[in-house]
DNA sequence: TGTACATCAGTGAACGCGCGTTCACTGATGTAC
DNA sequence: TGTACATCAGTGAACGCGCGTTCACTGATGTAC
C-alpha cells in the first residue's frame, strides 16, 4: 500500500515555482493551438511538444485532455473579465462607461483570435457542462456589469428592462463576431455599420418607451 | 492503362436510384452525428455504420470526410433557405413579412439541434474556406431577403440603412441562440425578453432617425 | 425475349498513423535536524 | 553547514485503440442488339 500514490495533484496544481511555470506554459501552448487549429485537431501530444515537455508528462499536471481545456478556459475568461473591468473602472462617468463598453467590445471583435477562440468554445460548451458553466459565469458577470452601466446612464429604464436590453446587446455583439474580420461567413463589408450600431446602442441606453 | 479507373464519381454523385438513396442516407447519418456528438467526435466509420454501409464504401460516395461535411452542409443550408422562403412567400403584406421572419427565427432558436449545428459550423468555417463560403452564401441570401422586407415596410429607411439594420438584426438573432434553450452558456431566463426584442425590431423596421 | 457486356454498388481485409494515457523509473529541488 | 530523506519534476518506452483511406475483388443493375 506504499507504491500506489497518485502521480498528479489537482489539475494544474504545481507547488514549486518551476512547476507553476510549466503549468502556465502548458495552458499557453494549448490556448494557442486551440485558436490556430481548433478543438478537433487539438491533441495532448501537440500541446506537450509546444510546451516543451514529453507526452507522458502532461498527465502530471493535467490528468486528461479535457482538464487542460477546462483550465485554459477558466484562465482565459478570468483574464478577460479582469481586463474589461479594469478598463471601465478607469472611467467614472456612467454615460462614458456604456461607450467604453462598446468600444472594448468592438475592438475585441476585430481580433480574429478572440473570435476563433469563442467559436470553438460555443461548440464545446454544447458538449461539456463544465465548459458551459464557465461560459455562463463569464457572460453573467459581463451582463451584470452592463446592466449596472445602463441603469446608471438611464435610471428611468428600470432594472427589468435594463436587464433585457443588456442581454440583447450582448447577443448582438457576440452575433456580430460572425460577420466581421474574416469570420464564420466571411466579411460583411457594410459602410457605417459601426455607426449604425452605436446609434442603436444609444437608443437602447436611453429610450424608455 | 485499363485498371486505374477512379472508384468514385464527383462527391455524392450516384446515378442509380439505389445509389442516390445511399448518398442521402450518408448525409442523414453524418448530419445527425454532427449534431449529437460534434465535429470533434465525428468519424467516417460512425457515419458508415449509421448509414448501414461498410467503412470502405463511404469513399465510393464521398472521397474524404471533409467532402461529407461539405455536402451535408450544402444540403442543410439549401433546405433551410427553401423552407424559410416558402414560409414568407405565403404572406404578401410587407409589414407581416418582417413579423413572419422574426417568428420563424425565434422558433428556430428554440430548436437545440439547429443551434448545435450552427455552433459547429461557425467553428468549422474558421478552418475551411469552402465551408466559410457556403455559410457566407447562406447568410447573404437570408440578409438580402430581410433587406427587401425592411424596405417594403419602411421605404423611408433607404437601402443603405436597411442593409445595415438587416445585418444587425441577423447578428442579434444569431447571437441570441447562445443564450436560449440550454445553449453555450446555459439559459438566460429573462421574462419578456422576446417582447423586448420585438419592440426593438419594430423600431429597426420603422424609425428613420 | 435472350444474351453479352459495361457500369454501378458493395465487401472485407488491411495499411500505417497519431492518439490519450500508463508505468517504472531517474534526476532535481526542498526540508528537517 | 552537512547530510538524510521526502517530495516534486521529468523521462522514455510502451499499451491498445479508433481513425481515414486503399485495394482487389464480387455481386447487382442497367443497356445494346
Amino acid at each position: 500500500m506504499t507504491g500506489s500514490k497518485p502521480k498528479h495533484h489537482r489539475p494544474g496544481t504545481a507547488v514549486l515555482p518551476q512547476g507553476r511555470a510549466r503549468a502556465e506554459a502548458i495552458l499557453d501552448a494549448a490556448t494557442s493551438l486551440l485558436i490556430e487549429e481548433g478543438y478537433a485537431r487539438l491533441s495532448t501530444r501537440k500541446i506537450a511538444a509546444r510546451a516543451g515537455i514529453r507526452p507522458g508528462h502532461l498527465q502530471y499536471y493535467y490528468p486528461t485532455k479535457l482538464d487542460v481545456v477546462r483550465a485554459l478556459l477558466e484562465r482565459y475568461l478570468a483574464r478577460a473579465s479582469l481586463a474589461s473591468e479594469r478598463e471601465v473602472a478607469a472611467d467614472t462617468d456612467a454615460r462614458d462607461r456604456v461607450d467604453l463598453f462598446l468600444d472594448a467590445a468592438l475592438r475585441d471583435q476585430r481580433r480574429s483570435d478572440r473570435a476563433r477562440f469563442f467559436w470553438e468554445l460555443w461548440a464545446l460548451a454544447a458538449r461539456d457542462t463544465e465548459i458551459a458553466d464557465a461560459m455562463q459565469g463569464f457572460y453573467r458577470s459581463y451582463w451584470r456589469r452592463l446592466v449596472g452601466d445602463l441603469l446608471a446612464t438611464a435610471p428611468a429604464l428600470g432594472r427589468p428592462r435594463a436587464e433585457r436590453r443588456a442581454a440583447l446587446l450582448i447577443a448582438l455583439l457576440e452575433g456580430l463576431t460572425l460577420f466581421r474580420g474574416r469570420g464564420a461567413s466571411r466579411e460583411l463589408p457594410l459602410p457605417f455599420l459601426e455607426r449604425e450600431l452605436r446609434e442603436l446602442v444609444r437608443g437602447l441606453a436611453t429610450e424608455t418607451a
